[in-house]
DNA sequence: CATGAATGAGTGTTCATTCAT
DNA sequence: GATGAATGAACACTCATTCAT
C-alpha cells in the first residue's frame, strides 16, 4: 500500500449517509483537488471533477473554499505541511553514507512519488499565473532542503573525506540528476521509463566520484 | 420582399486588411501562439489573445489552422526544426574541451534562452494531455542530444581522459544541472535567480571533477 | 443576331482568364445558390459553398448581389420566369383529355422536377421567414395553375362530360396528389420512392372517376 | 418570432432558480424547442431563444441535451408518442360513413393542428439533413395511417358500397387533398387562408365520388 | 451541512461581408 | 472585374458559482 496518495482508497465507509467529520471533508477535498490538479493543471481542472474524485457534490466545496482560485492556493500550502526532518544534524557517520542516505531518502520520497512529482509540475506549469506558489516553495522546501545538502558537504570537507568543490556554492548540482529524473519521469508519462534503481546508484556515483579525493 | 428578421447583420466596421505577406501570417501566428501557450499553458490560453498579440483578428487564426489544438500541434512541431547539429563528429580536440564547449552551447541556446524554456515549460505542463509532445521531443531532441552526450564520453574514454563511469549509461547525469538550471529559472520567474556564469562554471567543474582521471 | 455580343465595342476583352461575359455569370450564381438554398435551406447555406458550386470566388457574388438575402431573393425570383404558357385556351378535344393532358404535364415538370421540387421544398421551409416568397408564388405559379384547373374542369361541365362538382371552388382537390407525390419524393429521399408512373395513372384514374358521369 | 403559438407559455414569472419540478423540466425544453424549430428550421433556430421561451437560461438546456442535434432528435423522438388508435377495426359501420370519420379526424388532429403542421414543415425542410427523421415517420405515422386507409377502402370493397379503385395501391390519393391543405397552409401564414370546413367536405365529397358506384 | 439544478459570463468556432491586390 | 485573406459579430457549448431545497 502506497502511503504517497490515500486519496484513490474508496474507504469503505458502511455509512448509508452518515458524513465524516467535518474537518475530515476539508483534508479530502484538498486531496481530490491536488490530484486533479496536478494532472491537468489549474486552468484545465474542472471542480465538478474534483467534487467527483472527492465523492461529494459540487457545490460542497464552496462550504470549505471561497472560489476555485482559493481552493487552488489552500492545496499549495496543504502540500508543504510535512516538513523537512533536520536530517545531518541527526546523523552521525561517513559523509559519503550520509549522501548515500541522503540521495536515497531524496528518490524515495520525492522521485518516486508520484505526489512529489504532480508538485514539481504544478510548479513549473502555474508559477507563472501563481508567483507565491514557487516563494512558498523555495522557503519550505526548496532552502532548506538545499540548505542541508550544503551541510552534509561541508561535513565531509571538513573531515577531510570531501575536496573542495564549487558545488558549495550551487548545491543544486548535486542533486540535478534527481531533479532531472522527475523531468523525464513528468513527461515521458511511462513510455521512455527511466530504470530509478541504477540511475541512482549512476548519480550517487558519479557525485561521490567527482567529491571524493581519488586515490593516489 | 422583406426577411422577417434581417436583424442580425451588423456590418463590420474598415479596418486595414491583408497588409502583410501572406506566407508570412503563419509563422506570426505560430510565434504568438507559442508565446501565449508558454505563458499560460494550453488550457489558459485564449485565441483571442493569440491574435491579439499577433496583431490579427480572432478568426484569421481558422485560415490556416483548423482548431485550437491543430494550432498547438502546429506549435509543438514548429518549435524542432531547428536541429541540433552533428556536434561530436566535427570537433576534434581533447575531450574535456569538447565537453566544455557542448556545455557552453546547452547553456547559451537552452538555459538562457526563454523559447526553450517555455518549450521546456510546455512539455512538463502539458505532456499529459498531448502525449505526443514529448514523444516527439524524445525522438527528435533528447535522443539526439543524449547521443551527442555519449559520444564525447566515449571519446574520451577512449583517448583515456576520461575514466569509465556509469554515466555511460545515463548521460543524463552529465547535463542534469543544466536541466535544473532551466526548472530552476521557469519556476522562479526572477526572484531567486542563479547566477548562471558562475553556475555553469561549477557545472562544468563538477563533471569534469568526476571525469577525468585525478593527478595522483 | 445576338443582343449578347453586340455591345462589345470599347471594352477590347484584355481578359487573361477569358472569363464568360457578364451576363452569364449572374445566371451562373443564381443556378449555383438555388441548388444550396434548395438542399439546404437558406440559413444552412454558406456562401462560400455557393461560389464554389458556381466555379467563382466568394467575394465575387457581391459583385452580384448585396447580400445573402438579396441573392435568395434574386433566386426566388428568378425561379419564375417560365410562365406557365396559357394552356386551356389553346386545346381543343375532349375534356377528360384536357385533364389528361394537364396532368401529364403537371407530372413531367413540377413533380419529376428535381427544380420544382426544390422550390416547393423553400416555399415550406422559408416561407415563415420570408412571407413574399409564398406571395410571388401564389401570384404567379399557383393561382394562375388553379385557374386553369377550374377553366378544364368548366369546360367539361359546360360540354356535359363532367357532372357538377365541388372541386369547382376547391379545383387544388384535383391535383392535390401531385402535390401529395412531391412531398413525399421531398421527405422520402428515395429510400421509400413512389412508382410515378403508377401513381399517376391512378391519380387520373380516381379524378376522372369522380369527375365523370357513370355509365348507366 | 412567431405572435402564432407562443401564447401557450404563460411563464412571465422571473423566478430565480429551481422551481418547476425537474421531471417536467425536460417537456418544457422539448415543446419550446420544437416551436422553435418548426417555424424556424434546425439551422436558424438558436438556441438561446428556444431558451428564452422555455423561460430558463441557455445553459440550462445543456443539463438535458448534449447538444443542439440531440436536442433536435428528442423533439423529433418526442412527437410521435401519440400512435395512430386503431381506427377501422373498431368502427362497425357503413364504409362511407367510416372514411368520413376518418377523414374528420385527420383534419382535425393534423391539418387544423399547428403542432401536426410544424411536424410536416420539419420534416420537408430537414429531412435532407436528418434522413432519419422521414424514416421514423415513414414507419411511425404515414405507414400505419396509409394502411388503416386502405383497410376502409377494402372492407368498402368487400361490402360492396365502393368499386374497385386504383387507390387501393396508391391510398396516398384518398388524403392527399389533406396534404395540400397543410402545405398551403404551411405557405400561405395566413394570407391565402382555406376555408377548412368547406375544403374538407369538398375532399370528402370528391373522394366517395370517386369511390361510390353511382346511381345508374 | 449537503445537494445539484440552474445560471450566465466566457471561449472556441463559423461565416457573411469587406477590400487591398 | 475577380479574388480570397481578413474581419468580427454571432452562436454553440462549458463551467465556476449560486441558492432553493
Amino acid at each position: 500500500m502506497k502511503a504517497t496518495d490515500s486519496v484513490r482508497l474508496k474507504t469503505a465507509k458502511p455509512f448509508p449517509r452518515g458524513r465524516k467529520p467535518k474537518a475530515h471533508r476539508r483534508e479530502q477535498i484538498l486531496a481530490a483537488a491536488f490530484e486533479e490538479f496536478a494532472a491537468n493543471g489549474y486552468a484545465a481542472t474542472r471542480l465538478e471533477d474534483v467534487a467527483k474524485r472527492a465523492g461529494i457534490a459540487k457545490g460542497t466545496i464552496y462550504l470549505y473554499f471561497q472560489d476555485k482560485e482559493r481552493l487552488f492556493r489552500a492545496v499549495v500550502r496543504s502540500l508543504i505541511q510535512k516538513r523537512l526532518d533536520a536530517f545531518a544534524g541527526t546523523f552521525h557517520g561517513p559523509a559519503p553514507a550520509l549522501f548515500r542516505e541522503m540521495l536515497s531518502r531524496m528518490y524515495t520520497r520525492v522521485v518516486r512519488n508520484e505526489r512529489a512529482r504532480g508538485i514539481v509540475r504544478l510548479l513549473v506549469a502555474e508559477s507563472g499565473k501563481f508567483p507565491q506558489l514557487s516563494d512558498i516553495y523555495h522557503q519550505e522546501i526548496i532552502g532548506p532542503g538545499l540548505k542541508a545538502v550544503r551541510q552534509v558537504l561541508k561535513r565531509g570537507i571538513a573531515s577531510g573525506e570531501f575536496r573542495k568543490s564549487k558545488a558549495l556554492e550551487f548545491p543544486q548540482i548535486l542533486v540535478a540528476p534527481g531533479v532531472l529524473a522527475i523531468v523525464w519521469t513528468l513527461i515521458s508519462g511511462g513510455r521512455h521509463r527511466l530504470d530509478l534503481d541504477a540511475y541512482m546508484k549512476a548519480h550517487l556515483d558519479f557525485v561521490l566520484g567527482s567529491l571524493q579525493k581519488k586515490r593516489i
